[in-house]
RNA sequence: GCACGGGUGGCAGAGUAGCUAUGCAACGGACUGCAGAUCCGUGGACCCGGGUGCAAAUCCCGGCCCGUGCUCCA
């Protein structure tokens, strides 16, 4: 069995291979923290968190890095409006956002360097790329030259330069940038008044958007490395322009193994983004939605494919949670063994997983397990497929506490609930319906469902 | 407009030529006083038009539609 990887460069699943043998050297571009993340920033760190997961469970060291611009003209624009220093509003958001990925269950990667923290690494490569040719400085900054390299334009979108000039009309003078060509972008940005800025060769200033990901991928890697993940939305110019910087900076290509692309969450049909202002911010959405819940949702869907996020949606995958976790405390607490081969369902989750992550049919695998067995060897069946694959469960020691408490509550009614429903036995014995389901409904207010089986009522609290 | 991706049953989603995908929902039956749960079963799809094949959801051509990108964006 072996792990196919969509490559967006190429546009092929290809089989994974790295540069070292048994290491994947992953770099995902991280948020812009000029406000609270949403769910379309949920879709992606989930996606990759499970890329991550799966990669170690096939036996992968991996090598994890994921950036935060932490300055940027957003950042500038709602600092300079609460009038507090840009970190004040890039901290906020970054703390915000590691503590809804954390309750998301989303692993840690194991470095997030920040554009305020890599200007000397970034000023080392704008200067290499100057010296090589490839930059030049404008009026208001300096610039990559697309025109030095052209034969790199194009390799994630199939765009030509031309296409690219014909769309643009007369950009060029309306932004009144110091550019020569629409098509070159920013390196470093001059500063204007006011703006916080650092010391460079060219004048105070800032790093451009896309320069940090090259220097960081760079001072982490080296000049290649095996996976680079975003969303569909940065593949153009965001990641061409990495191509640019970093294999002319280094004069060594490919410069990324495998491009990986998550598509997008849509509201209606339409992409979620802040731009449009069709979004909801994790937090709100944590409001009615478990955030496993929301987790089990956001993987049921294969990561490239785009998500319409409905109610209907968002509810299916909550009644199949609530199964996951219901069938997960009743295996965690029982000492059988099922009785079942479950050795069916590993081998199609591990096919699914190895299909560029498949994450919907590897789910497909735990609803069938789910819900035909328990036992012990099913919860550590799900411990390792649904929780340490895809990060599906609450801890064990979460669940029986969970267990415990339900237990107490159960014990606190258990007397009144007993009586009432020999009460109703007697009634239904006497054919009584409307007191039997009076007493039904008195015990319904009380969150209390009655179940009537083969072998009298049975209850539980929700 | 150009580029990229996609259009499969109510929804999600496999399937690159021949054999029931699958899950949820729906429907029918069993069981039920009813409800619920459970079990058994059923129907239902390949955007349109051409073409190539013995055979096409699957390959080719031409349309149409949707999404994204071309501007900050996960």
């Amino acid at each position: 069995m072996t792990l196919r990887v969509y490559d967006t460069r190429t546009r092929e699943k290809r089989e994974l291979s790295t540069l070292e043998e048994g290491k994947v050297s992953m770099y995902v571009c991280g948020i812009t923290p000029y406000s609270p993340s949403h769910l379309g920033h949920a879709r992606c760190y989930l996606s990759f968190d499970v890329v991550h997961r799966w990669l170690e469970a096939s036996g992968y060291e991996v090598e994890y890095v994921q950036n935060f611009t932490d300055i940027d003209d957003k950042i500038l624009d709602i600092s300079d409006s609460e009038e507090v220093d840009f970190s004040v509003v890039a901290n906020r958001n970054i703390d915000d956002y590691l503590e809804v990925m954390d309750a998301m269950n989303v692993l840690r990667a194991d470095y997030y360097p920040r554009v305020t923290e890599t200007i000397p690494e970034i000023i080392d490569m704008i200067s290499a790329l100057q010296e090589k040719g490839h930059a030049y400085v404008g009026d208001d900054g300096v610039y990559f030259e697309i025109d030095t390299a052209p034969e790199k334009f194009g390799q994630l979108t199939g765009q030509t330069l031309e296409m690219v000039r014909a769309g643009a009309g007369g950009r060029v003078a309306d932004t009144g940038s110091g550019k020569r060509d629409h098509r070159d972008f920013a390196l470093w940005k001059l500063a204007k008044q006011g703006e916080p800025s650092w010391e460079s060769p060219w004048g105070k200033g800032r790093p451009g958007w896309h320069i940090e990901c090259s220097a960081m991928s760079l001072n982490h890697f080296g000049e290649q490395f095996d996976i680079h993940g975003g969303g569909h939305d940065l593949r153009f110019p965001h990641h061409e322009a990495e191509i640019f910087q970093s294999e002319c900076c280094t004069g060594t290509e490919p410069v990324v193994g495998y491009w990986m692309h998550n598509g997008f969450v849509n509201l209606d049909g339409e992409k979620m983004s802040k731009s449009l202002g069709n979004f909801w911010t994790i937090r709100e959405a944590f409001e009615n939605h478990d955030p496993l819940a929301l987790r089990y949702a956001l993987l049921s869907v294969p990561y490239r494919n785009p998500i319409d996020l409905t109610p209907e949606f968002l509810e299916e995958a909550a009644t199949h949670f609530e199964r996951l976790i219901v069938a997960y405390g009743k295996s965690l607490t029982s000492n059988d063994h099922s009785g079942s081969d479950l050795s069916g369902a590993s081998e199609r989750f591990t096919a699914a997983m190895d299909d560029d992550f498949n994450t919907r049919a590897a789910m497909i695998e735990i609803q069938a397990v789910v819900s035909s067995s328990s036992g012990s060897d099913v919860a550590a069946w799900l411990e390792r497929h649904a929780g340490e694959v895809l990060g599906l469960l609450p801890s064990s020691e979460e669940i029986v506490a969970g267990l415990a408490q339900a237990d107490s509550a159960r014990a606190e009614v258990s007397d009144r609930v007993e009586s009432l429903l020999g009460e109703r036995e007697i009634s239904r014995e006497t054919k009584d319906w409307s007191r039997a389901d009076e007493i039904r409904d008195e015990l319904a207010s009380m969150g209390v469902v009655v179940e009537d089986g083969p072998e009298g009522p049975t209850w539980h609290l929700e």
